[in-house]
DNA sequence: TTTGGCACTCATGCCTTTTGAGTGCCAACC
DNA sequence: GGTTGGCACTCAAAAGGCATGAGTGCCAAA
């Protein structure tokens, strides 16, 4: 099924160099030009009988009639695989990214600026989400305030730093004695408690002590209800930087409306991005081709992995560029990045 | 010093004529062109001594020798001025400000959604700054939480439902009972305390009450030191709708470059909005020409007013697009959200 | 003061020509 | 048989030439 299996070794040679040169130029590469630059030993009518079979296969194609070659989708998949993956950051780069990342102290602050140190690096669009499920969060300390009628602002403290507000509207009102109460009981009964086991159990004692005449469980049940211990929330961040590398990229007007107006859209990120990105893989993924995830980004190209202390997933970090990228710079740069992550927030808690 | 001043009523009517033209073609306008348009009574040669008057005050310009003209900065700034701002917005749109804005809690929900309401109404960039300085806000609870050694989240709740959280990096470690110590002297003492004062008053108690052998006043002291009770903080959170918008308006490639890399940054704009949009200002600005300001927006407009609910400044919104604009209705469109944004905050607190 | 007329300018669009990088194929060569 | 040089052919893009038309300035007449 796969036609790179066929496929010798002046094949690859010649599907690598060609792939290079257009990622470099962006012009579409003809044999000739190709034989003068690597003067190795071939010759240009050899390299065009390659090239004729390497089109047969599906890796290159022709924009018109007597134009060079192009690389397909295929050809940047295989291009991407034979890749080492060793090659290490540049000091300079390095630099740039611990200078960009020093003194950050929540996870949001770390995606915005993980995203525009990749932009700069990648020359292309950096993309991150900041999810901070905290599902397997402990809590620390929750804090009701009434704030108007049937209006209470729920205050969530979780122990690893993360503090979560909410505005909820409930069906009765709740004098503040009330509130304070229902604030002491969570915090004194499940303090340190995993906020998924805290809402099972939480949800269990109001189903069992159902007594009308018990004031603070009705308090508690309220509350709970109007979600004031959810975590999820729609607080999942979106940042998205380096739209204006774009415009060197796509020349189209109207592709680079859409492309724009395509990435405005946070949801459609978060959704490209989970969709593509595995909460367990370890290393960067490399997905070539999003016009099947989004007819506008068809010539584009997908590079991230998810960010992760230890094992709790905090957000995910990609770059979206153009096919015509350096894979193996953009790839370095986000796994190193992913792997500061990482360590930053281990050392720090 | 103003020319605008010895300008005649024949000269006002062509010269909002040329404006108007120049918006909704963006040809350079002619004497021809106008007088076919306008069938009044004036020729096209009468209007060609009349435009060449404009040109010399200073209200027109020629792309070259034999092209029409060009409204300069300063015509926009006259046609501005005297647009009546009776108009009224369509049904439409403000059916899709109230559907955008509904079911809102807080304020950087209120200004994401905003900035993306304000570019679809005015085809432009829609840009919001979530200030939230809460200089004039009552505090409600601090909350300390130890995280590491010499490491001391910090959570404070203010009386209008904003929630600020920070990690403070101590010079010395304190223990989790002089948090709670510490936590419990501010919240008994300063309950309610507008914040300014509070800080003034704490800094003062901490100068007079300098026994070494205060423990209490120790721990307050530290956190006080590191910002626990600082407000401002770097959370003012910028949200910037629209760019694809400046495809069409922009046709030069590095421009368009320049354009969307200044508006990514995020405190650059801050700065544009703090330096026009006056906090006591009632009404709408309009600036025309920011080149002053930022060399990359030249040709460009700022539209917006800051946010307020009563007399607190929450944030600022504002539109930023080409001289080229719908002047009127972005001026109405700005307008009605700040008002609606009073009010949505007033009745719900 | 307004208007028609006239000569002049200059960006724009359209057509044609030239250029050059590329292809495919064939015959010759090692 | 794989490799190479040669040759005819293709086609996009650049360059030149020309007509078009919207525009201007200025002048003289109404």
């Amino acid at each position: 099924m796969d036609a790179s299996a066929n496929i010798g070794r002046r094949e690859r040679e010649i599907l690598t160099a060609i792939v290079e040169s257009y990622i470099s130029t962006g012009e579409p590469v003809g044999s000739r030009t190709l034989a003068r630059a690597n003067p190795e030993n071939l010759s240009a009518a050899s390299i065009r009988n390659v090239m004729a079979d390497l089109a047969d296969a599906g890796f290159l194609e022709q924009p018109h009639t007597s134009a060079g070659r192009v690389p397909t989708t295929k050809a940047y998949r295989f291009y991407v695989k034979q890749l080492t993956g060793e090659a290490r950051l540049s000091p300079a780069d390095e630099n740039l990214i611990q200078g960009s990342l020093q003194g950050l102290q929540d996870v949001p602050e770390f995606m915005e600026r993980t995203s525009h140190v990749l932009s700069l690096i990648s020359h292309s669009v950096g993309v991150t989400v900041s999810s901070a499920q905290g599902q397997r969060n402990a809590l620390e300390h929750v804090y009701f305030q009434r704030m108007a009628d049937k209006k209470v602002l729920a205050v969530v403290v979780m122990r690893n730093g993360v503090v979560r507000d909410r505005v909820l509207r409930l069906s009765q009102d709740l004098p503040v004695a009330d509130l304070e109460a229902a604030a002491a009981y969570i915090n004194q009964n499940f303090r340190g408690w995993e906020m998924e086991s805290l809402r099972n159990e939480i949800s269990k004692r109001i189903q069992q002590e159902r007594s009308e005449y018990d004031r603070l469980m009705r308090s508690v049940e309220q509350l709970y209800a109007q979600g004031a211990l959810a975590t999820e929330g729609p607080a999942q961040a979106v940042f998205v930087e380096g739209t204006s590398n774009l415009v060197i990229t796509e020349q189209d007007q109207e592709r680079l409306r859409q492309l724009l107006a395509t990435l405005e859209e946070k949801q459609r990120i978060v959704d490209l991005l989970s969709a593509y990105l595995d909460v367990r893989q370890e290393a960067v993924r490399v997905v070539v081709g999003l016009e099947d995830a989004m007819p506008h980004l068809s010539n584009f190209v997908l590079i991230g992995m998810p960010a992760r202390v230890g094992d709790e997933v905090m957000g995910s970090l990609a770059v979206i560029g153009p096919t015509r990228m350096d894979y193996e710079h953009t790839i370095t740069a986000v796994s190193y990045i992913a792997r500061l992550f990482d360590q930053l927030w281990n050392e720090s808690t």
